[in-house]
DNA sequence: TAGTGTTTATGTGTTG
DNA sequence: CAACACATAAACACTA
């Protein structure tokens, strides 16, 4: 397991297992399904670790896709010609990344055998995800509600629910990432030690190639895969339904949410305290899973590193 | 035939 | 230390 270390990290291995790389590229789509072949190019396209030796990682990749219930296959329609099903994160899988760390995982996901609420049929798990996914949003649309922008994978119990782990998807992938305002952060301290820090993370994604060394950031990247994880879009979609139905083997025509707004977190309003904590070796609010995790992965950053950042500006950006 | 998908096996590192 | 998560390899089937 290579550890971010002082060096570039250009051409090391992400911290990030398949699992994880899967998901963030399928989240990145619009669609939130991807083709294999969409998915290898997400991942080759921001790793440049990825670049070489195709044939094994993505041999594993693929392993992966098989093995975890956490994806499903998705079938292409007529219309939509060509090789291999599209993926999709399984509607369930939601919490499957500690406080929507991508590092590591606190439990396989795994689609319960006896789902008495899914349909078993594919023709009815179609219908019934695609039914939810609608009932879902007209909720969300007629109570007019601002999800917590990005808040997948953010399962955080203790969290407000605006904060935005620094390894979940929201803050990888969103490159395209626009504040308000207007705001970035490319012009940040180089930080070659350090996996992104929160705050850099979180505010803007476009800071992603500085603070972010393997991951690569020029421009051709956005070609390949649009982003629109920044639009309201995102907000409304990315906000996954967890009680919605398991082993949705489908056909979604639109996207179906992953994982539910947490109910169960407090709405506090946005602190920035958690976020340099999960870097350093406290993990007060967080679980002990994720960030452990994510500093046994990324030691050599010292936590002063994120705490000397502007770490106030993140959330209030997080939030809106 | 290359790409895709499934499955089995094995090894390593982490977690409880 | 057992169980788990993950990485990797490899064999094989299917299909555009």
């Amino acid at each position: 397991m290579p550890r971010p270390g002082r060096n570039t990290y250009s051409d090391q291995k992400p911290p990030y297992s398949y699992i994880s790389l899967t998901a963030m590229a399928i989240q990145s789509s619009p669609e939130k399904m991807l083709p294999l072949s969409e998915i290898y190019k997400f991942i080759m396209d921001r790793f440049p670790y990825y670049r070489e030796n195709t044939q094994r990682w993505q041999n594993s990749l693929r392993h992966n896709l098989s093995f975890n219930d956490c994806f499903i296959k998705i079938p292409r329609r007529p219309d939509q010609p060509g090789k291999g099903s599209f993926w999709a994160l399984h509607p369930s899988c939601g919490d499957m990344f500690e406080n929507g760390s991508f590092l590591r995982r606190r439990k396989r996901f795994k689609v319960l055998k006896s789902e008495h609420l899914a349909p078993s049929k594919p023709a009815d798990a179609a219908q019934y995800l695609q039914q939810q996914a609608k009932l879902r949003l007209s909720a969300l649309a007629a109570t007019g509600t601002h999800l917590p922008q990005m808040s997948t994978y953010n399962l955080g119990v203790s969290q407000p629910s605006s904060f935005k782990h620094p390894f979940a998807i929201e803050n990888i992938i969103a490159r395209e990432y626009k504040m308000p305002g207007g705001l970035a952060f490319s012009t940040m301290q180089p930080m070659p030690a350090a996996y992104p820090l929160p705050n850099q993370l979180t505010t803007v994604g476009s800071s992603i190639g500085t603070g972010w060394p393997h991951m690569y950031s020029s421009g051709m990247i956005d070609t390949a895969t649009p982003i629109s994880m920044a639009s309201s879009e995102y907000s409304a979609y990315g906000v996954p339904i967890k009680p919605l139905c398991h082993g949705g083997q489908t056909l979604p025509a639109i996207p179906v949410p992953i994982k539910p707004t947490p109910a169960a977190v407090p709405a506090l309003p946005a602190l920035p305290a958690p976020i340099p904590t999960i870097l350093s070796n406290s993990p007060p609010s967080l679980s002990p899973t994720s960030s452990q995790t994510a500093t046994s992965q990324s030691s050599p950053a010292t936590p002063s590193e994120t705490l000397t950042s502007p770490a106030p500006a993140l959330h209030s950006v997080a939030v809106h």
